[in-house]
DNA sequence: GCATTGCATCTGGAATGCCAGATGGTATGA
DNA sequence: TCATACCATCTGGCATTCCAGATGCAATGC
């Protein structure tokens, strides 16, 4: 996952900085500066504000010009943008992937058992991470690699919300027969399907996550409406 | 369109940078020195640097760590990558758009009738800005921004070869009704019409380029095939 | 003549210094 | 007491400097 591959400081920083604010270890509105950061880890501001700059462009954070860099909260707007976006994308992945002549399922095949063997024991972490590869398995494996990357990234914005409300939701019963149909529907090459399927999943997740979004928002790195200018 | 409302060095000289990579002034492959750029832009490396990572970012160019930085070539296989996306997004775009109860055709009927009187009149260019207008016009209308940021910015990536294969192709005739339809099939409501529009008015549109790129790849700022590991 | 070695030179990465603008607390005056 | 003006201080933007690694050419040895 983390291969040390003559990483510049800068790309370490980056790391180190989105790993803190998708983890919620630092709490959005809250204004930094960039001196603050280099010294906090130890190195100059050069690589810092390259790493600021790239957390700026993927939208976690606003640099203001004379005032500090400041996380952004995730609102329940972004959240359904993003979720809007990112089915769009895992649609059209699926949709290629079953067009394909020598595709190769297993990975989220796999996926799936692991889905309901965790829900069997009710484990929500490996539930988690079992429902993340599937999902990266179809992006990943549709051919084009531009698609899974955009996939990823918007995904990485959403993990706040969905470490937080991991642990607050139900078990997501579910889920684990409606990836088996949508793995179902991609073998058989039944595109109208597959877009039902994905319309009525997302909307679900979506809803599933704002409604515990609103609930907990004191609690939660995101907030449910404030109204943010964000530009 | 270019509001200058306290713009940094760093984004001026990005804008640049950006205008002459997708107008092809600046050939693929070529590698570039920091130190040039920021001498030939009459500033320092620090904002260069900084435009040039944001170029990064955006696939446009490839800094390799001591080499330089090269212009990245549209390769074939890029553009079918890009318009795969974008087609996903648009017709999202235009899924969320005919669902709304409130929305407004307006400006892409204007473009729709721009087109027709622009094919009338043979004059390319007014066709493209139209035909832009159009596709901008379902995306930013559709309430998502992020949705419509990213569109914006894939199509940038495009626009080189579009640039080139404009007044090489011939008269895009069919597209004027094709996008006739889209809108009725939005105004409609009718979303399974409206897939299979997108469906194939983007495959066509690729092929028509590639076949283009293909066939003047020797002048175009775009590769059809060159194995490059380009990471 | 050819392969090898070594060094000047060029590159991006990073550290640092300087600047102008914005902020906020304090001193000042009514 | 309250409003205002001011200034120390903090911020990000930018310039400059230093550094290490990679390159390519020239000198060297076979």
């Amino acid at each position: 996952m983390a291969e040390t591959k003559e990483q510049t400081l800068a790309d370490s920083a980056y790391a180190e900085l989105r790993e803190s604010i998708l983890k919620g270890r630092i709490a959005p509105d809250t204004l930094w500066s960039d001196r603050e950061l280099a010294a906090q880890m130890a190195l100059s501001r050069t690589p810092v504000r390259e790493a600021v700059q790239k957390l700026a462009a993927e939208g976690l954070v606003e640099v203001i010009p004379r005032r500090g860099t400041r996380v952004l909260p995730l609102r329940s707007e972004d959240v359904r943008e993003i979720h809007q976006i990112a089915k769009a994308l895992e649609l059209e992945a699926a949709l290629l992937l079953a067009g394909m002549p020598e595709r190769d399922l297993t990975p989220m095949t796999r996926a799936v058992l692991d889905m309901s063997a965790a829900l069997a024991r009710e484990d929500r972490d490996a539930w988690a991470e079992a429902d993340e590869r599937f999902h990266f398995g179809i992006v990943d494996g549709c051919g084009n690699r531009r698609l899974a990357d955009m996939y990823h990234r918007l995904r990485g914005l959403t993990d706040r919300a969905r470490y937080f409300a991991l642990h607050l939701r139900p078990l997501p019963l579910r889920s684990a027969e409606e990836h088996g149909e949508m793995l179902k529907a991609i073998g058989a090459g039944d595109l109208g399907r597959l877009s039902d399927l994905y319309q009525t999943h997302w909307t679900r997740t979506t809803e599933e996550l704002l409604a515990l979004v609103e609930k907990h928002s004191a609690t939660m790195p995101i907030k449910s409406s404030p109204r943010e200018d964000t530009r």
